[in-house]
DNA sequence: CTGAAAGCGCTTACAG
DNA sequence: CTGAAAGCGCTTACAG
């Protein structure tokens, strides 16, 4: 077993100090040519790197971004975490991520684990129950400390900071028009609680869908799912009493099971129901219908969020303090649930 | 803009000494209980926490985990990482993740940067790319550092160090045996390349049970999928040509693409077609019909994998060097694509 | 051209 | 009871 190496260790072998390694390491021209060879092809033979925790220290920065989360068994998360690796790690960036399971408390000490110097930024997403509380000094603490948060997805107006959101109202809007434009008269939405912002926007969208149409809003016909474990029962009452001909539900879950619900009561999708679900996973690709879908290109949002972040590290610290927030454009994938 | 404070501040501040500060706050017997507490009062009122990187250079120890896995946006490793973070959380640790892409290269970069320094252990999964090579020495070299590794599901028996599995093969045999005590004759098998282990040892299951059982075992039946993305036309012609009354498939994937091309052709699952897969993840819950598969518990591995590391990270280092290798036990999860 | 010193933020054995 | 010193592994301004 053959530990690493320090320069401590070269220098004594090579009987030099410590500087002098470090700078014949370095390329400095301080040095002789004859000692920096010298020292090199030991470094080498010896396969000497740099410990990254002193450096760590020594400059102040980790060159590690903390991304919170409120869950990774999620096909969206894990999309973004995987768009905000390949920035990161392009730029010499290594990624540490924690999850808050949705809990509040599991994301404040997360986020004071990882303020506490191993982290030169955050990348996160709310949990739920953060957004519930409306509690967000965690997060504005940091800041105050002078760490930089990208927000995506799940984001809080009331915190100043640069974000990454997609037009979820809009794109919500949209779907909704495509049922109507398709001759849907009674659309049913199947969505989460309202605060949890992204499901609120959502509802939003719907909501204004309808109106500008002239058609008429039937509280009755809106299902916000609390807990998703029986969620499928309700959503069969909603099939059977509600006389519907469309479903537009916020996630690909909800959608799959409105579309199970509706085989076991004989509805045919798209036949007899048309179904729109947000986001595009891996559920709305393989489900039978497969499932039209509005892309949330999680990939193309981690990219940026870790773009946003990186940036603002590397710029001139003190530079104009004016935070950004980036819309990811959305669009309809068309699948075999609509026609 | 309150910058965090340091021990440093703090001594300046109350016109001490640093150690004084240290130890009052580390409430050391040696510190007057006046001065400890006047000490610990300005911290507290300053919101002081100890600098983890600080901390990491002077312990040796970064109490975070390096994991490496081929890629985050699949079902299975996500619920590893899963299962890891929230040992490693209730331990104390952070987890800090690499995707290699399945990059022989990504994965030797990956464990370098973060061997030097970064973290205490390493938990991963080779790539494919890697088990093809076959070449380990990234790993071994990082073992002989000292520095403890555990693998999970795709291992190499060539590296001696801690690893958490299932049996592949006995999984396997089980779900074809499954298979054949339902009266199946014809058994399709589609696998992965051979050089990813798992998909070997699958494969290995799959002719024993066939061997053990009198079958005729037929080369034309096994089909082994090279690239994902054109594996639909091969499947789709395996089920045309071979007359076959059952299907195998190494992961859930295939499955639900041997579903999809049985219902072109006019196959009807299970009745005509009987189909079995490894690795129970979210598309198995939710295609049509839902699939019958290996359970895989992800979660439990990387609980397993966590536990393992850490409990050597904590051990007295020299301890007996004998690794352990943990096997996950799987069942079979009966759903509609079998009768 | 080389090295001693100071410093990043902390801890702890030791001296006083 | 308090503090100076040494040290974790590195870098760099400065002296020689």
């Amino acid at each position: 077993m053959k530990r690493k190496v320090t320069l401590k260790q070269i220098a004594k072998e090579l009987d030099v100090s410590i500087s002098t390694v470090s700078k014949s390491l370095r390329n400095s021209p301080e040095i002789s040519e004859d000692t920096r060879q010298k020292v090199q092809a030991f470094a080498k033979l010896y396969n000497y790197r740099p410990n990254n925790i002193a450096l760590s220290l020594k400059n102040r920065k980790t060159k590690t971004i903390g991304i919170i989360i409120p869950e990774i068994v999620h096909h969206f998360f894990a999309t973004v975490i995987s768009g905000i690796e390949h920035v990161a790690n392009e730029c010499g960036y290594s990624v540490i991520i924690c999850l808050s399971d949705e809990s509040f408390d599991k994301e404040v000490l997360n986020m004071e684990m990882l303020a506490n110097g191993s982290i030169d930024g955050f990348i996160m997403s709310l949990s739920k129950e953060t957004q519930f509380k409306a509690d967000f000094h965690h997060i504005t603490e940091v800041i105050n400390q002078g760490m930089p948060v990208v927000m995506f997805d799940r984001v809080a107006n009331e915190i100043l900071c640069d974000k990454v959101i997609i037009d979820d109202k809009m794109a919500a809007y949209e779907a909704v028009q495509n049922l109507i434009d398709h001759g849907k008269k009674r659309i049913a939405l199947v969505t989460t609680v309202d605060y949890v912002s992204v499901g609120k926007l959502r509802t939003d969208g719907y909501t204004k869908a309808l109106l500008d149409n002239g058609l008429e809003f039937d509280e009755d016909l809106i299902l916000k799912v609390e807990d998703i474990d029986t969620c499928a029962e309700k959503i069969g009452k909603l099939l059977q009493d509600r006389a519907i001909d469309a479903a537009f539900a916020v996630n690909e879950l909800f959608a799959v099971i409105i579309i199970k619900k509706a085989g076991e009561l004989g509805l045919r999708v798209p036949d007899d129901l048309s179904v729109i679900a947000f986001t595009d996973g891996i559920i709305s690709q393989y489900s039978t219908p497969t499932i039209t879908t509005v892309s949330q290109n999680g990939v193309k949002m981690g990219n940026k969020a870790a773009k946003m972040l990186i940036e603002r590290l590397e710029s001139d610290e003190h530079e104009e303090e004016r935070y950004r927030t980036e819309v990811i454009e959305t669009h309809l994938i068309h699948r075999d649930s609509t026609k």
